[in-house]
DNA sequence: CTTGACTCCGTACTATGGTACGGAGCTTAG
DNA sequence: CTAAGCTCCGTACCATAGTACGGAGTCAAG
């Protein structure tokens, strides 16, 4: 079994060389040996840990929630439950940006229905209505 | 009526004076004219100009985005239908994202029902699903 | 006319997640 | 043994949206 090159380890999680040294850099990756060569060398653990790293994200961690992740399943003490309070916290944070995300969506759907017909923009409902009021989402 | 400096225009939006000078860099604000001054000299427009701005980002524009706005109002040729355009597409925009954090929540949210008990973190079914396969949320 | 507060400007720095560059060194196949 | 192709490293750069700094100049009140 030989060892992966770094152009290898990042072909198979489908990232970039330069990504993968981004990662040592950042602490997510550990600086592999290099037994008897200039060249870092990978096992299939770090492909394992790599893309952990990718999903990790798509599921919404940030770099640094990844690497105390990485921690967490690193240490021996490390408990389930502490996996499952970074899980649970990160679905509030979701929770929370969707929320956000939903008030600005009503804001501006409200806006866009005061907008009718045609005229000059500057008179625009919507362009007036942020720049004059605070109001753009409450109806009462 | 005495022109507002950067200060009190930066008091009045509730904003700093470096985000002024930031805004105007980067052209979302004209540079004022300084009659017999080395100041700034700001009217209520720009204090228009300014709220304008923070509010429309509190709707989900970017500063970009909220450039291309500012000239639709300053463009005595653009129609109302040009901004109901822009809103529309940010609405759609957010609608992406949204859809975007409810696939990552479901897929925490099978994750996290996937982890009961106790027991070391390395072997939490949500760290080892990370890392191993690619499905964490479809269920088929 | 002095002093304190404000403003001037360019530049650097923050966080986030990378990508790009360039010259040098290494490795390996032919 | 040579040449192509990887890899090395530090550093700079991208977008986004600002914040901070520091020395100099200015303005207004007392």
């Amino acid at each position: 079994m030989k060892p992966f090159t770094i152009g290898h380890l990042a072909k198979a999680a489908n990232v970039g060389v330069e990504t993968v040294r981004f990662y040592e850099r950042k602490g997510l990756l550990q600086t592999p040996e290099r037994k008897n060569s200039a060249y870092r060398q990978y096992d299939r653990d770090a492909v394992d840990r790599l893309k952990f790293i990718r999903r990790a994200q798509q599921v919404g961690f940030t770099l640094k929630e990844i690497e105390d992740l990485l921690g967490l399943r690193d240490d021996p003490d490390a408990r389930r439950a502490d996996v499952r309070e970074r899980a649970t916290n990160k679905i509030a944070d979701i929770n929370a940006k969707v929320r956000d995300l939903l008030a600005m969506r009503e804001s501006l759907t409200n806006l866009l229905s005061s907008c009718e017909g045609d005229g000059p923009a500057s008179a625009c409902p919507i362009i007036t209505a942020l720049q004059d009021h605070e109001k753009t989402s409450s109806k009462e």
